[in-house]
DNA sequence: GACAAATTCAAACACGCGTTTAAAACTCAT
DNA sequence: ATGAGTTTTAAACGCGTGTTTGAATTTGTC
């Protein structure tokens, strides 16, 4: 009597399951296009070549093939551009620059079709019930190997609320060119900010960072006493100078 | 015949229009909540205590009726912390100061309900039509005034595309807090990042940003010939070539 | 107060959506 | 070849959407 419901288990129980796979790739390029709300089961089926029923059958619902999609782009994107693991020693400036690059080609990266960035992006602005994974599988252990290389930089005395702020920099940095590419598509029409440029956007996004890092840290050692030594001495929104 | 279409010209023809400023009012919490998509016409009308008709009636239609939403809200944000036109004479960095601080109070302040910032990160991460005009009557101004104080802060030499380059990384570190509100509640329930610790984060983007800066320029003058001096002598993303 | 114009209202329309259904087609060990 | 189990299919269901409609109500002016 039970259907042993299909669409339980993650596991590719056999061959046939074409249909699965190409559901899969359809739901993974219309979710990175319109995003899931504005997503067509209809869409999805058309492209996968699949009948409109495919989706239930298969999945379930229509939420539960965002939950797959976005897991298996998350799982794909970290496979081919892994957070680096450095060997012990390595210098936190260069591990903070292969974290950019990596950050980057993830989110960024065209063998990819961007769509784990572009996911990424929507879930960030308007979340669905998958954020709370996509937190804890991909998104804090990230954050925490940030950390990692930023306390090393800064050393262990800094604080963990000026440390997040640090991570925030850099993390800030790097989603931009992956929330804003209408915008920039716009504003500058002639100077396309997407894979290719990765190179350059790595090794500025490193440089301006170490340079702001070392410059706050700078700032704090040279006056660690008075709240606010340089310019700007009282907190005044328009106003006068050092 | 002809209705005279009363949702043709957006001057306040007389008193008795309450009902579109309570359509406005309602529509802009509502678009700011939920995307413009994900908005139903229903839901406005009924929180302005109007009929479902109303939008149409007054407006024309929904599109037309989150575009005038959208430029208010815009508009409201620009008055109440435009972008500040320094006296001259302000030294760069006072005046990126200022900048910062204006900005993150137009994305983040709550005397606005942040309803501005929410409404430009739906509208960034996935454009409606009216992203164009907004991009003419806000953001392109807005990122004039930056690459001036930039290039007031690194020289008349820079390059157009380090100047861009610098503007994002500026501007990235702001927009995340507006883009990430979701992610940041998740990673750290305890911390909030919202107009509360509006001078904090405007200190901090400040100081980092001026230090990236100068780092940046400091990096520039000292070795100006060989392409890329310091650390990893060769750039290898794991793959080849460019 | 009367009248024309502007505004509001309840109801309905037309359509697209995710999902369900039951029959048909297919698969494959026996 | 057969028949049970799996997958696909066309059709329909139920619902929510933006919008329209035509009558009722309110408003402004004389």
């Amino acid at each position: 009597m039970d259907h042993s419901s299909p669409h339980a288990g993650s596991g590719a129980t056999s061959a046939h399951d074409a249909t699965r796979r190409a559901l899969l790739n359809a739901a993974a390029d219309v979710f990175a296009e319109v995003g899931f709300r504005q997503a067509t089961v209809r869409d999805i089926c058309s492209r996968a070549g699949a009948n409109v029923a495919a989706v239930n059958y298969h999945f379930g619902d229509k939420e539960s093939l965002y939950g797959e999609v976005l897991a298996e782009q998350n799982r794909i994107a970290l496979d081919l551009h892994p957070v680096p693991t450095p060997k012990p020693g390595t210098p936190p400036d260069l591990r903070l620059e292969e974290f950019i690059r990596s950050f980057l080609q993830r989110v960024l990266s065209e063998e990819l079709s961007a769509r784990h960035g572009r996911m990424m992006a929507r879930e960030m602005v308007e979340p669905t019930r998958a954020l709370d994974r996509l937190v804890a599988e991909s998104i804090r252990p990230t954050s925490a190997a940030l950390f990692e290389i930023l306390r090393d930089l800064v050393g262990p005395r800094a604080s963990n609320n000026s440390l997040r702020l640090l991570g925030m920099s850099v993390v800030g940095q790097i989603l931009f060119y992956c929330h804003c590419q209408p915008v920039l598509q716009r504003l500058f029409p002639d100077t396309p900010f997407n894979s290719g440029q990765l190179e350059q956007l790595t090794r500025h996004i490193t440089d301006f960072s170490l340079a702001g890092v070392r410059g706050l840290q700078a700032g704090k050692v040279e006056k660690s006493r008075t709240p606010r030594p340089k310019r700007s001495p009282r907190r005044q929104p328009t106003r006068s100078r050092s």
